[in-house]
DNA sequence: GAGTGGTCTAGACCACCTC
DNA sequence: AGGTGGTCTAGACCACTCC
């Protein structure tokens, strides 16, 4: 007795200022635009700021925001569609694909890459790092290891350190065979060194793409991909055509409008 | 001058926490073995709860930890492994498939879903609502969209909203010739009425994959499936058998022994 | 009812970018 | 120097689970 009606879950704070805030970037904002700082967005919205920033971190995962320090917020693109094979059933490297080979070094593979390779933990691998940029921004960062047995005609030129070295890698690999490779995709966030790349800070999501490359019935190499989460989709094209893809929004993606209205001034109406 | 050398970056406490609550994790805890209390745990550490927080969010984020309201937290199996095709080169509902058929009604698909299927906004359509079970525990749900025109033998039965005109439209679905599929994964956050079917609160990060299924040059159906990106390692297999694939953790995994110690009492030391 | 994680507050200071 | 987002604190209350 008293309460009105099941008043039954009380939806958090947040929660309905996210979606507040995502009905606004709708109808009344472009992409690329500022929002006002977060300090005045909580105090119109009369909550402290940890609770606005809670819905803003939620809009910033969903690829709505874009947040930088010293900056502000900016109202997101639609993620890039970013091609992850099986389509260029190629082996890394291949003259058309999008990444742009970096530093190599002679070293350890992780224990996780190691038991992937099906080599012992100790034995020595090339690790290659490559970066993948699209319209001019990098979306993702790769470390390629290959143990030494997959590419023994790789000449020695140990000492040599840079890209060339990871030139002469890629270049061995692609006189095997390939016979198939294996994709696995999860959440993963981004390491420190990672993060510098990919112009995030550390501990940002990342959809982590691990690749393992077969040849002769053995795996001859594997890469550990890792992509900005909020800003790209990773897509396994199939034989189709793409059409025009709006970017589902969102997890299910809800009837969403999207309509990009006349920016004016002071809006973003507070309840 | 003054500074004895380039402190450079301060590491974030909660950062530094997070390796720490790592390693220990490796060393000093079993799957399944429930963790101090927050309170308790930020105490130890001399920090904030809402700080130990932050490092705890990072964590589960990873697939590390595992936490439920008024039970407590506790560490987490490695992620599981769910094959998301090619392998099944099939239509929605093939007979060994790991998804199970729920309710069935006649809607308006979104319209991103709309776009994707080239058809008008407001043509009425099917949708099913599945749900994949994988070791007893549900990992994703689905939403599978189909136009009528997709499925003009379908008999009426209008007003069967149930399980039976699901299995209704699948039957018919798999009339149709399979041309090829097309997929993209995208981070999202679980929205209220698929949260509760996956047993995680509304926000949480899951990976969501859309399917487009072709059949004769046009879109016949598409699928939007959530899946828990906590618990998921979504793999696609071509070709090649899957060995003992030991869930690389984090994002670039590097050298991860998570050895199995005995866990006695009271560790988790603190510095 | 006791104990857990989830939400929220009102403040403070810091790191970074831009002017 | 001034403004932005990022980190951190010390508290409070709430929703949920289990006994």
């Amino acid at each position: 007795m008293g309460t009105t009606q099941l008043d039954a879950v009380p939806e958090p704070k947040y929660w309905h200022l996210k979606t507040v805030l995502s009905d606004a970037l709708d109808s009344e904002f472009e992409v690329g635009e500022i929002l006002p700082n977060e300090r005045e967005l909580a105090a119109r919205f009369g909550v402290a700021r940890a609770t606005l920033r809670q819905a803003l971190e939620q809009l910033e995962l969903e690829g709505r925001l874009q947040r930088r320090r010293g900056v502000g917020t900016t109202v997101a693109p639609p993620r890039f569609g970013v091609d992850v094979g099986p389509g260029e059933q190629g082996w890394p490297g291949a003259p058309d694909d999008a990444w742009q080979t970096g530093e190599s070094e002679e070293t350890t593979a992780p224990a996780a890459v190691a038991a992937l390779l099906g080599r012992d933990a100790d034995e020595p691998v090339h690790s290659v790092r490559r970066t993948r940029m699209t319209h001019g921004q990098p979306v993702a960062t790769e470390l390629l290891y290959v143990p030494h047995s997959s590419v023994p005609g790789l000449p020695a030129m140990d000492s040599t350190g840079g890209t060339a070295r990871g030139r002469a890698v890629l270049r061995e690999l692609h006189r095997l065979e390939l016979d198939g490779q294996e994709r696995t995709v999860e959440l993963g966030s981004v390491r420190a060194d990672d993060a510098r790349q990919l112009d995030r800070l550390p501990g940002a999501p990342v959809l982590v793409v691990t690749t393992r490359y077969v040849s002769q019935g053995v795996t001859a190499a594997v890469s550990v991909s890792t992509y900005r989460a909020d800003t790209c989709r990773l897509t396994f094209g199939e034989k189709v055509r793409e059409p025009v893809v709006p970017a589902p929004e969102g997890p299910a993606p809800e009837a969403a409008p999207r309509r990009h209205r006349a920016a004016t001034a002071g809006r973003l109406s507070h309840r």
